[in-house]
DNA sequence: CTTGAAAAATGGAGGGT
DNA sequence: ACCCTCCATTTTTCAAG
């Protein structure tokens, strides 16, 4: 698969933003019978555009309102303990995402707590027993005013 | 909707990983018949749990390989300017995600950009005429080593 | 891309524990 | 209150044109 069109762009926005639709209403949206809207649907998920299908959960709901982003900075920077920071990191269910970023931290995590008592223990006792830690700096989220999830096209 | 019991958060772990999953095979996981499997989803749904089903879009896929972590600190901080930053940003399609943060500074964007050159641009264009910006800060993410989307339970 | 038809899933009725 | 089996309807999926 190589070049999408005006109407692939289009799917993948409508199933960006929900995936619940049919393949009659997506057909609707682009003008489409169902069964072209079918055929590249199926190409955009075998082409690795769509990754896959997912529920979105309402963290609040089940008690997890806190948000927090965690920097932290490792004792060293050779490979082989970020690969260790990293597998340790995987095992926080805490932990929902995790990037190696440049400037004065190393690591960036977004981190679903249920209250502030919730992420001291995580921050003590989790990540307090990652060896590979150096310093951590937390910022606390006030107010998530906005989320689309994918890119906005 | 009060309670959830363990199968009601196996099904939203399980959703929240896949929702393209039948409720057949749903109901094989949990060992339950489909039927009630359906009606759970359903209460899961109605009752709030389940915000939306999405299909995740591969950004990298549609050229926007630059993930970009945004701080902003604001000129003033009264109320009305918080408000019409919010709504400023919410018209850039390269933003993904805003939060209100605690800290040094007052907002956390996350951005989505298809290589340096356009993250310039959408800095020196884009942010540079939302007038409420006092400064910005960029961090860069270099390596995406997770992100689950959603609360791991 | 269209039509059209087989296979499968959804969503509900009715009954049982 | 919760679960099950069964069935009509809708949707998905895949031919052939």
């Amino acid at each position: 698969m190589n070049e999408l069109d005006e109407i692939d762009i289009k799917l993948l926005k409508l199933l960006g933003e929900d995936s619940n639709v049919t393949t009659k209403e997506l057909a609707g949206r682009v003008n489409l019978s169902p069964s072209p809207v079918f055929e590249r649907v199926k190409r955009l998920e075998a082409g690795g555009y769509i990754k896959k299908y997912i529920a979105l959960i309402d963290a609040e709901k089940l008690d997890y309102g806190l948000i927090v982003f965690c920097n932290i900075r490792l004792k060293q920077h050779d490979k082989s303990i970020g690969h260790e920071f990293v597998t340790d990191i995987m095992r926080l269910n805490e932990v929902v995402e995790c990037y190696n970023i440049s400037g004065d931290y190393d690591f960036l995590l977004k981190v679903y707590a249920r209250n502030m008592k919730h992420y001291q223990d995580f921050v003590f006792n989790k990540l307090g027993s990652v060896k590979s830690i150096g310093s951590t700096h937390s910022t606390f989220v006030m107010c998530e005013n906005k989320n689309s999830y994918n890119i906005n096209i």
